[in-house]
DNA sequence: CCTTGTCTATACGGTGGCGTATAAATCGAG
DNA sequence: CTCGATTTATACGCCACCGTATAGACAAGG
């Protein structure tokens, strides 16, 4: 009997698309149909409504955004300096939908408005700092410096995307080379 | 000849308030004018339209939020040293609607989506950046490492406020506190 | 080929917000 | 108190979007 044309999953990514581009107000049903080359008639099929599509949206995300990145890093093993390495190597570089730095920035600033956005995203954090803590842990005896670390490091990815400074005769990439040489020793 | 009762600057600030809570989007004619006491009426006798209040949102925060707080630091004197020490417990203090972080959260956002906020962030984003260098400079001889201290700093007063995650058994003051002796050493 | 369940297109009413127009209320000056 | 300028209230047309309803299109099983 019929088969599924527009998949559940195709709803949310775009979702998410829309989502890192303009903020949770530019997921709107009609605009997302429209990106997917359908009318928004199936939608209702998927989702009770629009809101149930972002807690589908923020779902995908949490599971996705620190497994997902934890088990690549784990996989191809090394001691924590490596496994760190290969962490600023990687945030850089995140293509999927679902982990894309526009999304996390966009949860991000949605969080400090929506209590449940707020409460999905500390566990997230939570999940990646803990990783951080491990990693940092293993070579640096001391615990509050540890803890420095990992909120600098956590810090810099997100500044890195959202300041908007230049840094005088330096390229961005070199200061942060600069830092991670710090972290790392 | 009639006296001006709920002038530009209420507009204005009130629109800096919905910009903090919700975003851009957030700021609607209509809803201002109900915060305000008052129907939108008046509303188009001072600006073009909504986008033209957007604009004027945009000049005041970029005109208050460096220099006020520059010169604020300025005035009291003391060694960068003290100097960063003050702006350290001030950045956490911000009051006024046109200085709170709310707002300048809202505007990092607003900025990955809109070419104009991108530009008005940038320079003040470097006036910040400037400052902090000479701050730095003052008693920090290695070029680079100035470079990574004030990103480092500029990347904490943000990320403290769009980490959700917990700190272990400390607080984030703590933590705060704690690299902050490494940064002014 | 035809049935059947699923997806899809289209149309509809409802809501909220923008920007304009016009009339009423308000305050200072004379 | 009256006048005149300015601010305000209200009403309007418009558009984008939500969520629903209903009918048509589509693929697989019989």
């Amino acid at each position: 009997m019929g088969a599924i044309r527009t998949p559940r999953d195709k709803w949310i990514e775009e979702g998410l698309r829309a989502l890192a581009a303009g903020g949770p107000e530019a997921v709107r049903v009609e605009v997302l149909a429209q990106a997917l080359g359908v009318s928004k008639g199936g939608f209702y099929g998927y989702f009770r409504n629009r809101a149930g599509l972002l807690e589908e949206m923020l779902d995908t995300w949490e599971r996705g955004v620190a497994e997902a990145v934890i088990e690549r890093i784990e996989r191809e093993g090394g001691d924590a300096r490596e496994r760190l390495g290969r962490l600023f190597d990687f945030v850089g570089s995140s293509e999927t939908p679902v982990t894309s730095a526009g999304v996390e920035l966009a949860i991000r600033d949605w969080a400090r408005r929506d209590e449940g956005v707020a409460r999905c995203l500390r566990r997230a954090d939570n999940r990646r700092m803990d990783y951080l803590r491990e990693l940092y842990g293993a070579f640096c005896p001391d615990e509050d410096d540890v803890e420095a670390r990992c909120l600098i490091t956590f810090s810099l990815r997100i500044g890195d995307h959202l300041i908007a400074a230049d840094n005088g005769p330096r390229s961005r990439t070199e200061v942060l080379a600069a830092v991670r040489k710090r972290l790392l020793s």
